[in-house]
DNA sequence: AAACTGGTTTGATATATGTCAAGAAGCATG
DNA sequence: CATGCTTCTTGACATATATCAAACCAGTTT
């Protein structure tokens, strides 16, 4: 991966709301999330939208531009972050010399295609409150792989965007909260989570209907 | 992809209900669907299952596997198939070699990528008609792609399955076939399907909460 | 042909989530 | 510090879909 140096790697910085790039730009890039965070969302014609994903520092964002050469969703900054451009085409280039950074590629994309299968399932077959609970598992886990506390995060975005990333309203996520700290599950102070008991949510998961 | 043919390939068959693989298998391979058809599904522990798609003559499968070196869903034969078995570290050396095989191999796996947050587009902000709807209109797509009628085929799903890739119980599943069928916008004999309107199927798609 | 089987359709009812509306809390702005 | 603006919470009510149950149908076995 120093290698990766030799692709004259440019970084860029993002303000809040800002977009990364949007739904039909032309493909030039994958990007490494350096700093902050993103969310990546799909717009269909009638104005519906759905948030397909919540990026942190360590991701790589971009991937399903590949398939047609033009974005297939956008990405807006949740919060001020820097992003690593990588010339898809000279990471190509660079990837038919390195066996392994090859490997490492074909791992990114495949872990991303299991990840939605993830989501599809949550989507597909869980209640309200299982989603929720999943979702905060997730950013528990993925917080704690970054160092920082695996039981007390700061959401970077809305009970909105939430509900559309797990297939519900608003007013229902913000609901399924309040129902978690009713049974000391969590303490929610708006965008301040702290999980009191993780085995619970776990839990929580498991219930099937 | 002539050169393929060095990748010593490998043709299976299969009949209706075996399984191509299983969760937890070894990833060996990826498979192209020679002739037939197979769904994939992800297994959760408490029992439930999410179809994750179903794939027809010309479609890659096994994609998720490469992150982990193990399949993360099974596939299994929805009718009598054949497969050409592409064993994946020869493909990945044949694919440096050949930077058309590695763009396209790429694009393979983007696409999949794009399909699958289709799929939660549709799971997350669709009501149950729009899904069937979506659902129709994709596979007269791909059998109009295969040369067959876009408006007669047979399907070689069940209710259930249809209902499981939906996120919908099968009796919605039938019930939405027989309203569309009220609404003469297509005709259903159990599994023989003949769609009357497909604009109107459109328009169905398009009609926002 | 009769009985069986698994999948499908349809109806009656229950329930989870959406919708609408109002108020509260947080956060920026003048 | 007041003002406005957005986001969040909560309640009352509406509705889409799930659940439960029964009947139906097509294909297969006896």
């Amino acid at each position: 991966m120093q290698k990766l140096d030799e692709l004259g790697i440019l970084k860029r910085s993002f303000a809040r709301s800002d977009y990364l790039y949007r739904s039909g730009d032309k493909f030039r890039a994958l990007f490494a999330i350096h700093s902050g965070s993103f969310k990546t969302q799909i717009l269909h014609e009638d104005g519906r939208e759905q948030v397909t994903g919540f990026q942190m520092a360590g991701e790589i964002i971009g991937l399903d531009a590949i398939s047609t050469d033009i974005h297939a969703c956008e990405a807006v900054a949740l919060e001020s972050s820097v992003v690593c451009e990588l010339p898809f085409n000279k990471l190509e280039a660079l990837s038919r010399e390195i066996p392994k950074l090859q490997r490492h590629l074909h791992k990114i994309m495949s872990r991303e295609i299991v990840r939605d299968q993830g989501i599809m399932l949550l989507l597909g077959s869980m209640r309200a409150e299982e989603r929720l609970a999943a979702f905060l598992l997730n950013l528990s886990q993925r917080f704690a792989a970054r160092g920082m506390s695996a039981t007390q995060f700061q959401l970077r975005m809305s009970r909105h965007e939430i509900g559309s990333y797990l297939g519900l309203k608003l007013e229902t996520v913000s609901r399924a909260f309040s129902h978690f700290q009713n049974e000391r599950l969590i303490n929610v102070k708006v965008r301040t989570i702290e999980i009191l008991d993780l085995a619970g949510l776990q839990a929580c998961l498991n219930k099937s209907r």
